[in-house]
DNA sequence: GCGAGAATGGCAAGCGGTTTCCGGAAAGCG
DNA sequence: CGCTTTCCGGAAACCGCTTGCCATTCTCGC
């Protein structure tokens, strides 16, 4: 693989020459000397080392994007959006899956630091362990110290910018709606207990009962993990446990197809006997033959918006937290309650 | 960030010592001075800069992953095995989504070979376009020749170890099964024909076709994008051109996603008036009201041993191609053809 | 005609590690 | 006891590119 030397040697000139002509340095080259390096530039195929001028520069033009799991369609979705503005700015993005470890997410981190990554994207939301917060701000903080840009794209403990989704407003919508419809005894299917959006997404559940004075039952609540098993689960339990339930709100799309699922097995149809509602609007909910309710939540446009603020904090461009709106999507899968089965 | 220098200064040793001690060197290092170094890092919190390693060493523990949409399950699925493994051997994974435009593709092979990836895996199937493929054969030639490992994990053009699946047997097993349950009519919702997958699958349905002894009809194979909406627009074509199917089969899981949703939204039924399989076994094919017959990919599985056939290349190891068997799995969305409609 | 300053280009010192080569001390050998 | 090995550590040369600084030449302005 041809060098810098290589190409300076053809052209007769010094290595700093080809590197000015190459790296739009301010300082001047004649119209011929540039003319005649390109050429050999062409010639001989060169490419720069991304690495010797990542350690010359210290910059690597990478960015990492810590996430839940990659092959949630959620992340998946985040991830391409994140991938699409980092790419058109010369970016390349590492993708790692912490499981919502702790552990994970943490060696994850230092290994994206070691890497000398320019910036560093939180996807999902934090995971409330003080331990583990207060080591991860460390860290982090660390690596901001050294001119990394850092971004969160879920709530998070982290004092960092943060482009974010109003998952309050989302649950809480959510729920005035089925209330609005007549439901009262309307189960949540929650996601894990020590993850913050799994907290504010039964928040804004709560508020909406309270709003209604609908008195908040605890039984009708149960956690599961954030995929399709841990819907069905959590779904299965609540059924035994409130037989009565006339609709479930699901923490995000891939459990409320869990949902939907346990449900078709024991033979209760949707919506006429259960409404079912999700959040997240994946690409799969509205492709379903009981489309569903959901929560659009622009993940995408959160991804997109994420790689910018990163860019923008490398580039000393101020940048503000923001928090997208969310909009509630009626579509088949919710009705009025039914009559009792 | 402390380097390498200052733990030395602080250790009272020379930097190569300190580098011997951290990097596993055969050199010999008396256990005293070993431990001192060791508390040396410790205190200072040092971590080798990787790039600095990298440009020493000509290793970067980075494999780039080229699939065609991180967005779409499937790929999502892959990388998620590819990075696991990655990660257990210490290297990250960079996503980057082609979107099957050869020109994308390019750039970012180009890109990720000044990256200096150590290793280059194709996730998704080869674009048919005899110029393209030439200048990216050459592309990986190239970085062969300078150590790279390269590993396809579908049919590609390229000739390099591949870790794929039977997708011949696939779409022929299919349509065996539905040829045994008695449709004579089967559509076929096909890939884009530039697509290498595509016409693999393609030419297992004519297979099977053609033992059967049912003469294949073109107006039955119709091609779109290998999205949900492709899925959908295809099936409405075929429908209109043969409104005596019986059966379809989709070129993979999403496309059928995008059937079955095209097929409700007419009042057809599924499986009584008329079938319809997907391929891949996405995590969401179980899980749908009617879940899909399909055939299952294990694309984790290929994903793991496509890192763990990089690894190889790079250990020295000798490193065979494989072709990884499916299995068809029969669900609720097939069955023998109905009453006409 | 001459000095100032702009235009060009090269030298060389990094960036932060790794590794070859070398030297001194200690240990093993006949 | 002298000599060869082995053990341990350091000096310094890279890896490939960037960039501050300096030298030369040329162009003006007066």
């Amino acid at each position: 693989m041809p060098s810098l030397r290589d190409v300076a040697r053809l052209a007769g000139v010094s290595p700093a020459t080809v590197s000015r002509v190459l790296s739009g340095s301010a300082h001047p080259v004649s119209p011929e000397t540039r003319a005649r390096v390109l050429r050999c530039v062409e010639r001989l195929g060169f490419r720069p080392n991304r690495v010797a001028q990542a350690l010359a520069t210290a910059r690597t033009y990478t960015i990492g994007a810590i996430v839940h799991d990659i092959s949630d369609p959620y992340f998946a979705e985040v991830v391409r959006g994140l991938e699409d503005e980092a790419r058109l700015a010369g970016y390349q993005v590492f993708v790692c899956s912490s499981d919502r470890d702790p552990g994970r997410e943490l060696s994850y981190v230092q290994a994206l630091i070691s890497y000398r990554v320019d910036g560093l994207v939180f996807a999902g939301g934090g995971i409330e362990d003080r331990a583990y917060q207060r080591e991860l701000a460390a860290v982090v903080e660390g690596f901001r110290g050294t001119g990394g840009a850092v971004v969160a794209l879920a709530p998070n403990a982290l004092r960092v910018p943060s482009i974010t989704v109003d998952n309050y407003a989302g649950t809480r919508d959510i729920a005035r709606y089925l209330l609005g419809l007549g439901h009262r005894r309307i189960g949540f299917v929650s996601g894990p207990p020590h993850l913050r959006t799994s907290r504010v997404r039964l928040a804004g559940y709560r508020a909406a009962l309270r709003e209604a004075g609908v008195r908040f039952d605890p039984d009708l609540v149960e956690t599961g993990w954030f995929t399709t098993e841990g819907g069905a689960k959590a779904v299965a339990s609540l059924l035994e446990r409130c037989p009565d339930l006339t609709a479930v709100v699901a923490a995000n799309d891939v459990m409320a197809f869990g949902v939907l699922h346990e449900l078709a097995g024991r033979g209760l149809r949707v919506p006429q006997e259960v409404s079912v509602a999700g959040f997240d609007d994946v690409q799969m909910a509205a492709f379903l033959q009981v489309p569903l309710t959901t929560v659009h939540m622009p993940m995408y446009q959160v991804g997109r918006e994420g790689a910018r603020a990163v860019l923008d904090i490398l580039a000393g461009r101020p940048v503000r937290s923001r928090r997208l709106p969310v909009q509630l999507v009626i579509r088949g899968s919710t009705a009025p309650p039914g009559r009792s089965r």
